[in-house]
DNA sequence: TGCAGCATGTAAATAGTTACATGATTAT
DNA sequence: ATAATCATGTAACTATTTACATGCTGCA
């Protein structure tokens, strides 16, 4: 049920059609949850059937007719209700971090690769969000609305500088190797 | 795929049964990947099919035949191959933090609630591997062959020291408002 | 007496991904 | 010409969880 709870949330924000919200649960968009769109489009469809959320058929020409969903009063109140029970607390499910266990296995120039451009990865998406952070909430901005967003973003800065850390860790041990093989 | 190579990583450290596996793979024993012991199992069999691993049948009283499995030659060599590709970035997938965004929809001290029994829970994990980094790789043991186990826990620490720091940064902020509240 | 641990497995359900399908428009 | 964007959806598959099933032993 997380995805159907995700959705919701989103759509706190104001309303949008399945394929602006697939649009935000794509691959690196956000940071704390994915999902594709025929995931979200039925995940909709029940909710639509449930109350949890209504749609605005508009026809278009040359295209199918876009579905605005919006919040119902059902919807906030069992989001609400959500809000308030704890989250379960996910299991990481990182296969890179297994692989290490048994780095030796590896060719340490390959291994060293892969951690590099990790390391660029997060290095951009990081930015993107630092960046975020500086035009929406820094300075000025102190509007107690924003502090919940601020927060969320924040736990994706602090995660990325994290993994940043670690990755300065193997580098400099794979580097090591990669020296003594040549 | 990822569960198998998982398994077989497990195994290289030593031959077990699915059931051992499987405790190892349960909700926070192991860091980074997490399975549940009907998935295994039939892992497992399939990996006796394809011939990556290999079984020894020992009969019990009062309890099922216990299968206990190793790698094979060619398990081995299907590992190393995966070693040298670099593995899929997972997504986060934390619903808490999700619901972070819109926190004021949230009961406040329930969220503090929350909050403080996740940090709980992440010192107590911390403090797990801390305890191992220190008996097993500090000081003395600086033996090569140890430096890749040693990295991979070091994930784990810096993931947790990072979400510590996270829900610290939370906690100011609800107190504040739990105070406010009454 | 009742629950945890050992040890296997099957069956059913849910969650999530990937491929297929359509079709016009705009940018490269 | 070709790919990306808009916008929906279905179908098939893979991954994962939960419930069911068995049955003995040892502990509180």
């Amino acid at each position: 049920m997380s995805l159907r709870y995700a959705i919701l949330v989103d759509l706190c924000r104001g309303e949008g059609t399945g394929y602006e919200i697939a649009k935000r649960f794509q691959e690196g968009v956000g940071f704390s949850w994915k999902a594709s769109h025929p995931q979200i489009y039925s995940e909709l469809k029940k909710m639509a059937d449930m109350g949890w959320v209504e749609f605005e058929k508009i026809e278009q020409e040359s295209k199918p007719a876009k579905k605005i969903y919006r919040l119902t009063d059902d919807g906030l109140n069992s989001l609400k209700l959500w809000m308030d029970t704890p989250a379960e607390i996910p299991p990481v499910r990182d296969m890179f971090i297994i692989k290490m266990t048994v780095g030796d296995l590896a060719t340490p120039s390959k291994l060293l690769r892969e951690v590099l451009e990790r390391k660029k990865f997060t290095m951009e998406k990081m930015a993107i969000f630092q960046q975020i952070e500086e035009t929406h909430y820094k300075n000025d901005n102190q509007d107690p609305k924003y502090k919940f967003p601020q927060l969320s973003l924040r736990a994706a800065i602090i995660t990325f500088e994290a993994h940043l850390k670690w990755f300065d860790e193997l580098i400099e041990y794979l580097e090591t190797l990669v020296k003594s093989e040549s």
